[in-house]
DNA sequence: GTGTTCACG
DNA sequence: ACGTACGTGAACACG
């Protein structure tokens, strides 16, 4: 054994056991199976420790002909004289057998050759070579992490087996061998012969072990030997077993022997190693999302193109040139296309601080930290022109930042944060340089890697750092805009990006722009009155327990009711007693200060988030708030709203409602209008599904949740529908749009699951096509790794095939719920895209304010209305064309309050 | 930073 | 035998 190959001068061949150091690989990293996947949820631990063990081999052996071999599959020659063989074998992981055709991706990179022959095995492939090697007088080095390989160790070959680091390798030579196990290389084959090998499932001799086997061989040298002087050994237990298992002997033997005649279709003039084919590896990489190597590969070829390496630099400085009062006519040479950035380094760009400005064409890299430029007659002629293409990372962001500095950016063409988030969803993180890279472009660093992170962060001081950052930014937005356009065409993204996404974000900017007017006084009002009210609350409560504690505190409260108290535990947490409405509701009839406690669990919440968190949130400057939404956060294509949320504003409880009249219009006069669709989802089921009686339903304008309850109870037409059975319905129908398990059902009615099962297996009964899409379209995500909206809009779905029945399941419903509530969220878009322009063409004064996932809420004056009430209705219904109408309802009134039908 | 709770669709 | 309804954001407590 040694650590070190020890190479002479000959020609170097080669030949690695594929599948088995794709096993090694596997388990070298198994422990960091979750770690190695990439966007797509494959896994690629094996893969990756693959590909280091062939950077150390290959350095180590500077190969002239190299081959990979691979198993077949699961029968071959042996398997025909012996079934058994390898029987028994648990099988290969799936985690790992989906790596194997991607392993064979990487050799193609590596420009190695991978080769496989029907009823083979690698070994026989390898033995065979190994043989041709030598006879042209090559150094064969053997890969494996198979022992038995090494009794294909001559004087010429050397075999090498994988440790447990898939990096550390022993090297046979015979005399290692020897040195090793006591025996020549061929003697291996008849030790195996005589004990057998448990993991390939095969016997040898009852009862001899590697320890009899080495001393029998030491004395008769091959199993023939031992048969042949029988006589030699005196009467024993294990002269009986040899006796008796002898023809087992013979044909282990023969199953251990690795061929050497192996009918190959490759020889050794097919197997030059070259070097890697840089490309298709950069390619690979970028696929398995190998960052870090795609960076080790770029760095290598800069320090190749400098000739000489710097090593403490990662990035080169990007040559570029700082924009001044006095050189603004460079902007003039810009007339096709450029990258821009106005960077802003506070996360909410309605009123963060500008820190630079960027503009490159890939050629020409302007930089500058005078934001006042932007306002130059320059500078505008080149943001304001949409005839010149702008290609920027969050158009959003950027339009409302210039729109602050009194500057209209026009002809967005490329946003790679839109983009990224339209490919893959999970692909939201917000930060240029790690989206970059994740596709495969690394010459940029994160914001966080320059700026620092938590209290250090801050712009750099030195001019080079910053400008460079700015520099790469820009230039990897220019850099990706053609293969990420390709791949948007390739998922048939290319218009739910130019006719949906990149149109509605400017309508998106508009609106947060616009912001809504809040009533102050009237949330200071209510603060007053709430504040009282707690007061009030905490000491009863106080009373009740016997002692002041922190009622926000479910630690605290826990104590008090189950313990003091001694209630009975409903539910519990991960970390303690659940104290959760419905526990609370369940202990209320038992002990008055529950009831207590849930009216001010109400009121705090009020109070906390809505009262004193929309007053935090008010710009003094015009009283309004200006929230942001987030177009590419939500897995399913929602929008979310965040610095405030408007889409979570109270509505359900009276006291919570009253917040509501402090979000007033903003001019005297005006009113508050609201639109919102009516039951969007389950008519999108109806479409999708196909389903005739769900569709039919809704033809007839039902009120869905009876007609359901009808169906599911079997009422006839005379019958009356009563509220439970209604309710009943229409939770089972709302189970359905979220995926349904009995289990859920069962949880939100408050019903046995023997119940809920009966409620769904007689919904599927009654709209038969339903049932039929929720089946199909979890198929159909198991097939393609992902679901899609009426838009083409895309969810992978890496869990769908998952080992974890809980992770499976999860995958399940959302492969069900997606497209549901995706494509209802690709209506609601195309319908404010519309509006925007009916109400430009229409030439109103009103303003679309806020999207609340199926309600669009404007401010008008008061005159206009009547022409909203029959306007927006009709942009809203006509938005697509579905199988089923849409159906818009709206109201209007002084303030959000009263604008409720 | 994580967990719990609760507001919305 | 498992232990879930789908999608969000904000506040608070706690370690």
């Amino acid at each position: 054994m040694s650590e070190q190959l020890e190479l002479s001068p000959k020609k170097k061949l080669l030949l690695i056991d594929g599948n088995s150091v794709a096993f090694r690989a596997f388990f070298a990293l198994h422990s960091q199976l979750d770690r190695f996947t990439n966007h797509d949820g494959l896994h690629t631990n094996a893969i990756y420790a693959f590909k280091t063990m062939l950077d150390h081999v290959i350095k180590a052996v500077h190969p002239d002909k190299a081959l990979v071999a691979f198993d077949a599959g699961k029968t071959t020659f042996r398997t025909a004289k012996y079934s058994d063989y390898k029987g028994g074998r648990s099988k290969t992981p799936e985690e790992l057998s989906e790596q194997m055709p991607y392993l064979r991706e990487l050799l193609t990179g590596y420009g190695i050759k991978s080769y496989d022959l029907k009823d083979w095995e690698a070994d026989d492939i390898i033995g065979t070579l190994a043989r041709e090697g030598e006879a042209e007088d090559y150094q064969v080095i053997i890969v494996t992490g198979d022992r038995d390989l090494t009794q294909l160790t001559t004087d010429k070959t050397t075999v090498a087996i994988t440790q447990k680091g898939v990096s550390e390798i022993e090297y046979y030579t015979p005399a290692h061998v020897q040195e090793k196990f006591g025996l020549t290389p061929t003697q291996i084959i008849d030790m195996k012969g005589l004990t057998g090998d448990t993991s390939d499932n095969y016997p040898g001799v009852t009862k001899v072990g590697e320890k009899t086997a080495i001393k029998l061989l030491t004395q008769f040298e091959t199993v023939e030997g031992v048969y042949e002087h029988l006589d030699d050994i005196k009467q024993s237990k294990m002269k009986d077993h040899l006796i008796e298992d002898h023809d087992q002997a013979v044909m282990s033997k023969d199953l251990a022997t690795i061929r050497t005649n192996a009918p190959l279709a490759v020889h050794l003039a097919d197997i030059d190693y070259t070097g890697p084919d840089l490309d298709k590896l950069i390619s690979f990489y970028k696929q398995m999302d190998f960052n870090n190597f795609l960076k080790q590969l770029q760095n290598a070829g800069l320090s190749l193109d400098l000739g000489d390496e710097t090593p403490e630099q990662t990035l080169k400085d990007i040559s570029c040139t700082e924009l001044t009062a006095h050189n603004l006519d460079l902007l003039a040479n810009f007339t096709d296309e450029v990258s821009f950035i106005l960077e802003m380094p506070d996360e909410n760009y309605h009123l963060s601080t500008f820190a630079g400005v960027v503009v490159t064409d890939g050629k020409q890299t302007l930089v500058s930290r005078e934001i006042d430029l932007l306002q130059t007659a320059e500078f505008k002629a080149l943001l304001e022109n949409d005839q010149i293409k702008k290609n920027v990372f969050n158009a959003k962001a950027q339009y409302v930042g210039l729109n602050r500095l009194g500057v209209k950016l026009a002809g967005i063409d490329f946003d790679l944060l839109l983009v990224s988030y339209l490919l893959d969803t999970n692909d939201n993180s917000n930060d240029l340089g790690s989206l970059a890279q994740q596709h495969g472009y690394v010459e940029v660093e994160t914001d966080e890697a320059v700026y620092g992170k938590g209290a250090k962060r801050g712009l750099p001081d030195d001019d080079t750092v910053f400008f460079n950052h700015l520099a790469r930014k820009a230039l990897a937005i220019q850099n990706l805009h053609d293969d990420l356009f390709k791949e948007l065409a390739t998922n048939e993204q290319t218009d739910l990006y130019r006719n949906i996404e990149l149109p509605l974000t400017l309508v998106l900017a508009d609106m947060e722009i616009a912001g809504v007017r809040v009533d102050t006084d009237q949330l200071i009002a209510m603060r007053e009155k709430f504040k009282e009210q707690l007061a009030t609350l905490q000491q009863t409560i106080y009373q009740e327990a016997g002692e002041e504690f922190n009622i926000n505190s479910t630690k605290q409260l826990g104590v008090i009711l189950f313990e003091k108290m001694k209630l009975p535990v409903i539910k519990k947490t991960k970390t303690g007693y659940s104290t959760s409405v419905d526990v609370l509701e369940q202990l209320a009839s038992q002990v008055p200060i529950v009831e207590n406690i849930l009216a001010y669990r109400g009121l705090a919440k009020l109070q906390s988030t809505y009262i004193e968190g929309l007053l935090k949130v008010v710009h003094s400057r015009d009283q309004k708030v200006h929230t942001r939404y987030l177009q590419t956060l939500t897995q399913t294509g929602r929008l979310s709203s965040v610095d405030p949320n408007l889409q979570n504003i109270p509505i359900q409880t009276q006291q919570g409602r009253e917040i509501r009249k402090a979000f007033v219009p903003s001019h005297e006069g005006w009113q508050i209008f609201s639109s919102d669709y009516s039951q969007v989802e389950l008519r999108v089921l109806a479409h999708i599904t196909g389903d005739a009686n769900l569709q039919e339903a809704f033809r007839e304008d039902e009120d869905i949740h009876a007609a359901t309850a009808r169906r599911i109870f079997g009422l006839t037409s005379n019958d009356e529908v009563t509220p439970l059975m209604r309710r009943q319905a229409k939770a089972t129908n709302f189970g359905i749009v979220y995926g349904i398990s009995d289990y859920g059902l069962s949880q939100n009615l408050g019903i046995s699951r023997q119940e809920a099962k009966q409620f769904i297996e007689t919904y599927f009964r009654e709209y038969p096509d339903v049932k039929k899409y929720t089946e199909d379209v979890v198929t159909q995500a198991q097939k393609d790794g992902y679901v899609e909206t009426i838009t083409h809009r895309r969810r992978y779905l890496p869990d769908i095939n998952a080992k974890s029945f809980n992770q499976r399941s999860f995958a399940a419903r959302t492969a069900m719920n997606t497209p549901i509530q995706g494509s209802a969220a690709d209506i609601i878009k195309i319908a404010m895209i519309n509006m925007q322009k009916a109400l430009k063409d229409a030439g109103l004064k009103a303003t679309m304010l806020l999207q609340i996932h199926d309600e669009l809420v404007f401010e008008a004056p008061l005159e206009e209305i009547p022409k909203l009430e029959q306007l927006v209705p009709s942009v809203m219904d006509s938005a697509v064309k579905l199988a089923i109408p849409l159906k818009v309802e709206s109201a209007h009134g002084d303030s959000w309050y009263d604008a409720k039908g």
